[in-house]
DNA sequence: TCAAAAGTGTTGGGATTACACCCATGA
DNA sequence: TCATGGGTGTAATCCCAACACTTTTGA
C-alpha cells in the first residue's frame, strides 16, 4: 500500500502519462518441469497477491502497451500476446477505491477512478523469464496454476477467462511454440497439453495427431541422460508453424 | 458534422455523463430472405457510414452501455451481444479528430481525444427490429453485407473483425437462436449458415448435423403456402440450446 | 405430369480411439 | 533382469462427406 506521499507522487505522475479508466492486466503462463506456472505479483506490507498489470501512455498502442507492462515484469521482448477479454464491471476496483479514497480528493488521485481493464494471455519460455517485481511490488514469482492464492480485484475472474480461453484456442490450433524452449521432446509437449486440457492424453495418439500437424523438426539427436530410453527431441518449424497457425483458424466446416 | 456550437454542447454533456477514450462499436447482424443483414447509419450532411456506436456511461457496466446503445438504434431490448476485441490504435479516430480539432480547444473537446473502442456483435431477429437514427445521423438502415460501402474510421476492420469472429464461433457452437424468428424450416437455417460461412453446404448433411445438437422442437405443423413441398417448422429448445453452447466451449479433445 | 423443394437413407473413406508390441536404459 | 519411459503399428470405431431415392406441391 502507498503512503498518502506516495500515492500523490504516483496519481501526478499517472494523469500525466496515462490514460485513465483503462488498464491492463496480463496472464502470463509459462511451462516448467511438466507443471503450468502463471506470473503474479506480491505486493508491498499487503498479504495481497494480483496478476502482473499497468497503464496505457496517452498515445500508445494498446499491445505496445502490454509488451511494455510484460518487458518490465519478465525481461522478455517480443512476448506472444493475446487479447482475450475486457473486463469492465464498475465495481470490479472497489478494493483499490476502497483503500485510497479517503487519503487523496478524488480529482487527483488516480485510484479513485473506475478502471476498465485489458485482459491479454501471454505466453512465454519459462527458461528465459527472469521475474522483476515493479515499484508497487514486493515479489514477482512463477506460482504453480494449482496453487494460485485468491487474487485481489477481479483477478482470480481474470486468470480463469484466461486459461478457458487458452484451452478453447488450444483445441482449434496448435499452440506450443511460445511456451517450450527449442529443443524439447513429444513426452514434455504432450505434458503441456495435458495440463492446459487438464486430461490425460493418449500418448501414441498425440504423437501422431502432432506430427500429422506438419510443423515439428525431428532433431537427430535424443535427449541424453535421462534413466529409461531417450526420447527424441524436436523443434518448431517457424514457416510450418505459422501456415497452420492461420489454417487453423478456418475452422471445421 | 456538427457545428461549432452543438460540439461544444455536446462535449458538455459526454464529459459530464461518459467516461473519456471509451467507446463502444456494434456490429448488429440480421437475416432477411436469405441474405445477410448489417445496421449501419449515415451521417448528417456527409457522405459517411459509421457502425452504430456511443459511449459508456460512468458507472454503467460495459455490457449494460452497449445493451442501452443498441436498444436506441434498434427498439429491442435483451439482445443476444458478444464482446469480440477491442481496437486501440492511437490514430484509429484521427478523422473525427481532424474534423473537429479545430474548434473547440483539446480540453474541452470530446472528439479531440483518442477512443478505445469495445467492440461487440449482436445478433438479432431482423423482423423485430426497427431501425432507428441517432441525434448525429440522417438514417439507421440494415445494409446488405455485400453491399456495405467504405465505413469510417476503422469501422470497416471491426465489420471484418467481426464476421471472422462470428465465423469462428459458429464452427464450434450452434449459434442462430438469436438470428431466426421463434418458427422457421432447416432450409431457412442452412440458407443463415451458408451465408456467414460464405459457403454452399449439403442439404442433407446439414440437416443431420443441426438435428444432431438435439436443441430443436419439430412442429407438427408444416410452413403452408408456399410452392413445392411444406418444410417442417422448428424452433430452438432453449433449455438444451443453452447446455449446448456450454458444451460446445469444451472443444474438440 | 413435371420441375423444384424438401424429407430420409446408404455407403465409403478418413480420422480418431483403443489397443499391443518392441526397444532402450538405469537401478 | 526388470520396471519404466518411449517409439511404432494395427484393428475397430465413429464421424462425415458424397451420394440416390422418394414425397409433396403448384403450375
Amino acid at each position: 500500500m502507498l503512503t498518502k506521499k506516495e500515492l500523490k507522487a504516483y496519481s501526478a505522475d499517472a494523469r500525466e502519462n496515462y490514460l485513465p479508466h483503462i488498464s491492463i492486466d496480463c496472464v502470463v503462463f509459462g511451462f516448467h518441469e511438466g507443471v503450468m506456472k502463471v506470473l503474479i505479483l506480491k505486493m508491498k506490507d499487503e498479504a495481497a497477491w494480483y496478476l502482473p498489470g499497468g497503464f496505457m501512455r496517452k498515445t500508445e498502442p494498446i499491445e505496445m502497451a502490454a509488451n511494455r507492462i510484460l518487458k518490465e515484469r519478465t525481461g522478455l521482448d517480443d512476448i506472444f500476446l493475446q487479447q482475450f477479454h475486457v473486463f469492465g464491471d464498475p465495481e470490479r476496483s472497489k478494493e483499490h477505491f476502497e483503500m485510497y479514497k479517503d487519503m487523496l480528493p478524488a480529482a487527483q488521485n488516480w485510484f479513485a477512478n473506475r478502471f476498465l481493464t485489458i485482459g491479454y494471455y501471454a505466453l512465454v519460455d519459462f527458461s528465459h523469464v527472469n521475474p522483476t517485481p515493479d515499484e508497487l511490488s514486493e515479489t514477482c514469482f512463477w506460482c504453480d496454476i494449482e496453487e494460485i492464492p485468491d487474487l485481489k480485484l477481479d483477478h482470480s475472474l481474470i486468470l480463469k477467462t484466461a486459461l478457458d480461453t487458452l484451452r478453447l484456442h488450444l483445441s482449434y490450433q496448435p499452440i506450443g511454440y511460445n511456451l517450450m524452449p527449442k529443443q524439447f521432446t513429444m513426452p514434455e509437449l504432450q505434458k503441456l497439453y495435458e495440463t492446459i486440457l487438464d486430461k490425460k492424453l493418449d500418448r501414441r495418439n498425440f504423437q501422431r495427431r502432432m506430427l500429422g500437424f506438419g510443423i515439428f523438426n525431428k532433431s537427430d539427436e535424443p535427449r541424453k541422460g535421462g534413466a529409461h530410453k531417450a526420447p527424441f527431441l524436436y523443434s518448431f518449424d517457424t514457416e510450418n508453424y505459422k501456415a497452420a497457425l492461420i489454417e487453423g483458424f478456418k475452422g471445421g466446416w
